[in-house]
RNA sequence: GCGGGCGUGAUGGAAUGGUAGACAUAUCAGACUUAAAAUCUGAAGGGGUGUAGCCCCGUGUGGGUUCGAGUCCCACCGCCCGUACCA
């Protein structure tokens, strides 16, 4: 008896569908289009069972769509700029360029023994000058569409290297590799104009119906659409007024002091004769730029000594603090604080001292706030107490719609819909990435490059062994003419986000080798990309980008207007995740290990490592193992169909060796099947046929299902168990044949080359990747009759056996009639019976 | 801090509000074998008991809605993702 040998039969398969050409994929107006794209990776070197698993999630997909009759794009790049290249550079020496590369090149070949469904002639880099050319040429436009703009932004300094640090590189406020306590200093940068497409942004998750509600909520949470009103409170030093942004207008009673942004313009022009103030505004500026930094510090502040008027009380004067926690970039960077109906300003307000007074009660309660502050629902009726806009009890929400009416109605303020979303800042004072194609002359100011001389190309004589951004002392690079009046200028030295690349590259693979960023009739054809697949951490962010990017260019020419909404339908897969190996170098700055080169938390020297459970660990203790080694142990099939089988596709990947060890006995024993009917005596009669045909569509319309709904491991369990069944039968060889021609055209979608394989030994026609899905049999997949629990207060006592298609009052009646509920009764009559058909009964007693 | 998610046997996990634990791993028992491996068959949530049966408990914790809750609602605990310069 042959054996199974997947080596053998991999090579062989992949030969075959390569000189068929069947993922070449080309315009053809005869069958529906289907574009399935996985999130493309970043390339590190390795690729990692999480890769595996996502790619294949994706083959599954595009291989289940070829079978059912479309004409499938199915594509891979790699986003190829980025830090790490920098990083290696500076830590092995060599240039990121080559770095990168080598890593692409290492990466494709241990991708290709997987058997993907991949067009490979529509492959690109985000780093080749031929597509990020593309990317300067639609900076270009967006810029004259007037959607980029320059605005002054802070960074994280880092004052002994003398460089700008990533968030990421900020580690505990102090610099990653100096260990310099980190400071903020303001830059002039380019920003997309993202936050004028906020609200167009929002409305248009509701049509997205085909991405999971989570990331719709997150999205529609970071865009943070919020109604309030700005309202000016006039100075009483007769400088002009203070303007701040509140939803809570309602609780203007309540107010106490007014604080600003240490940003504030009011802040900056106190900062120079208030030394107080400037260390309180210095010592903020210490802080770094994230987000969860701010919110999470020590609320502080100081009283700047300027008073406003209250806008509704004019005897009544607020202090004017600065606060640290007052965010420059939303609102209007000045808030007014009622500390009885918000928290964080009760915090404050204790600390500092100052005045608490209710602006409402509960109704009949009229307990003053203490430590506590009182934030009931905005659906809840409070009692106000003495209104200016004379309302008495409403529920929150009603009283801001009043209290906005009566401030626009007096003009002491205008209402006002604001989003939490900011501009997106572009420019990253980096050297791996995309040049941003702009001139500075002393002259004309910021001239764009002229298109025919993009693309604007990194120069590759450059090193980074000192810290900061080489094209800032490029000897020549920098140098140019303007593009304008032709004087000696600069180039701007700054380069692109990388999620700029990542933001069209799905539009690009459309035509990835065109002389434009798209080509009209190709967009047309292909776009919108039919299933996105990737991980859930790029839920806002990276998915945000690309749907302004896809707005963007629509404005710009670049996509059709039905391509505003990118990705049709979108699955976000679990977290690839790994444990962080680390050491330390001479100067106690981290230095960290592959798993590979780790072996019992030791190096090979015997060096301790410790193992971080930093932001994206493995769950398990176990070390990340190399699909290549999976592959030449079992096969690509084995590793494919584990990584299906293992977890739910939504859940974090987890790797056991036993587990692909089963996966590999189980695909034997299915060869194994295929090689027992291939020697069946053809004429022998058998038993069952019917029997093995039925599990056959039930199997056919499990699997259906679960494929189409990324229920890929529950249709696996399906298909282990159809094969146990079809191991044990005796049904007559044209029935077994049948079934395992089924079963192998069921398979291939997640193991293609076993697949071929059998479909070829059995005879079948061309090759099973592109022969047609099997379609379920409706008639075979009912049964005659059907097992019901019968519960009895809702816990299962018995069961009952009736045919399908009894009536529920005949049910009811056999069910009173069963042994456990006439126990139950014990001669009293049920307060109520539900016969839920084909499901159920239940007797309440 | 804030936004989002997750939590089920020894393990990975299954379960349109309707028999909790499918399927798989590990374990145990049996068949085959001189033996082992491989292969095949079967058992198995915990506890009790009168042991082919029956009863109690059981899906992070505590409440609630429902004839019925792993699933829906509220609160809490733990973990994960994001938090705008990691990709």
């Amino acid at each position: 008896m042959a054996t199974y040998t997947p080596s053998e039969i991999e090579a062989r398969w992949q030969a075959a569908w390569e000189e068929a050409g069947i993922f070449t994929a080309t315009r053809s107006g005869d069958k529906p289009k289907y574009y399935v794209l996985e999130m493309f990776p970043y390339p590190s070197g390795r690729i990692h069972m999480g890769h595996v698993r996502n790619y294949t999630m994706g083959d599954v997909i595009a291989r289940y769509k070829m079978s059912t009759g479309h004409n499938v794009l199915h594509p891979m790049g790699w986003d190829a700029f980025g830090m790490p290249a920098e990083n290696a550079a500076m830590a092995i020496g060599g240039h990121p360029k080559t770095w990168t590369y080598d890593n692409i090149a290492d990466m494709r070949g241990q991708m290709k023994p997987l058997g993907l469904s991949i067009d490979w002639s529509r492959e690109f880099a985000t780093c080749d000058p031929e597509y990020y050319g593309q990317q300067q040429s639609l900076f270009l436009d967006f810029l004259e569409a007037g959607l980029v703009y320059r605005k002054n932004a802070q960074v994280n300094w880092d004052p002994v290297d003398m460089t700008v640090l990533a968030n990421e590189q900020v580690i505990d406020g102090k610099g990653w590799r100096s260990g310099a306590e980190v400071e903020r200093r303001e830059l002039t940068q380019w920003f997309f104009k993202i936050s004028d497409m906020a609200g167009e942004l929002k409305d248009a998750l509701d049509g997205l119906d085909n991405w999971p509600a989570k990331v719709r909520l997150m999205q529609e949470n970071w865009i943070g659409e919020s109604r309030g009103i700005d309202i000016p409170f006039v100075r009483t030093d007769g400088d002009g007024t203070i303007l701040c942004y509140s939803t809570r207008p309602d609780t203007m009673r309540g107010a106490s002091f007014i604080a600003v942004s240490p940003d504030h313009p009011v802040a900056k022009a106190l900062e120079a004769e208030n030394p107080d103030l400037a260390a309180f505004i210095d010592e903020c500026r210490k802080m770094d730029t994230t987000e969860a930094a701010m919110e999470k510090a020590e609320k502080k502040g100081i009283d700047t000594g300027v008073r406003v008027k209250h806008p509704v009380y004019p005897d009544v004067e607020l202090p004017v603090w600065i606060g640290n926690f007052v965010l420059m970039d939303y609102g209007t960077g000045a808030v007014f604080g009622c500390p009885a109906h918000d928290q964080r300003d009760l915090d404050f307000a204790r600390k500092y001292d100052l005045p608490v007074q209710n602006a409402f009660y509960l109704p009949g309660d009229e307990t003053e706030v203490g430590t506590e502050a009182l934030v009931p629902a905005k659906t809840e009726k409070v009692h106000f107490i003495d209104h200016f806009a004379g309302i008495t009890e409403v529920t929150s929400q009603e009283a801001i719609d009043a209290t906005i009416d009566y401030f626009e109605a007096h003009d002491l303020g205008k209402g006002q819909t604001k989003y939490r979303l900011r501009d997106w800042g572009l420019s990253r004072q980096r050297y791996w990435g995309c040049p941003i194609p702009v001139v500075h002359c002393n002259d004309c100011g910021v001239v764009p490059e002229k298109k025919e001389n993009l693309p604007v190309v990194l120069p590759d004589d450059v090193t980074l062994d000192i810290p900061g951004n080489p094209l800032d002392r490029h000897p020549t690079w920098r140098d140019t003419p303007c593009p304008n009046c032709g004087k000696a200028a600069k180039r701007e030295t700054d380069t692109m986000d990388t999620f700029v690349d990542s933001s069209w590259y799905f539009a690009r693979f459309t035509a990835p080798h065109a002389d434009t960023p798209t080509v009209k009739e190709d967009a047309e054809y292909w776009m919108n990309v039919d299933q996105y697949i990737g991980g859930i951490e790029h839920a806002i962010l990276h998915l945000l980008y690309s749907r302004f990017f896809a707005r963007a260019m629509q404005i710009t020419g670049h996509l059709p207007k039905s391509a505003i909404e990118p990705f049709d339908a979108l699955f976000t897969q679990g977290m690839v995740t790994h444990e962080i190996y680390q050491t330390s170098d001479e100067k106690g700055r981290p230095v960290y290990h592959l798993p590979e080169d780790v072996t019992d938390g030791k190096l090979a020297d015997g060096t301790e490592v410790e193992i971080i459970p930093s932001a994206k660990m493995s769950k398990s203790k176990k070390n990340v193992v190399d699909p290549l080694g999976i592959i030449a142990s079992y096969g690509a099939d084995t590793a494919r169909w584990f990584v299906l089988s293992d977890s739910p596709p939504e859940r974090d990947v987890e790797w056991t060796a036993s587990g692909a060890e089963a996966a590999y006995k189980h695909l034997a024993r299915v060869w194994n099947i295929c090689d027992r009917i291939g020697a069946m005596d053809k004429a022998a009669s058998g038993q069952g046929d019917d029997d093995l045909l039925r599990a056959m569509h039930k199997t056919i319309n499990d699997v259906t299902l679960g494929v189409e709904s990324f229920g890929f491991n529950a249709a696996i369990a399906k298909l282990y168990g159809f094969t146990a069944t079809l191991q044990k039968s005796k049904a007559s060889h044209a029935a077994q044949r049948e079934a395992i021609m089924t079963l192998a055209q069921l398979m291939a979608p997640m193991t293609p080359h076993l697949a071929e394989d059998i479909w070829a030994h059995q005879g079948g026609d061309g090759l099973v990747t592109t022969a047609p899905w099997p379609i379920a049999d409706e008639a075979m997949l009912k049964s005659d009759t059907v097992t019901l629990p019968i519960q009895i207060n809702g816990k299962r006592r018995g069961e009952l056996t009736v045919d399908a298609d009894l009536e529920k009052s005949e049910v009811e009646k056999l069910a009173l009639a069963h042994e456990a509920v006439t126990k139950a009764l014990d001669g009293g009559t049920p307060k109520k019976v539900i016969v839920v058909p084909g499901r159920i009964v239940n007797v309440v007693v």
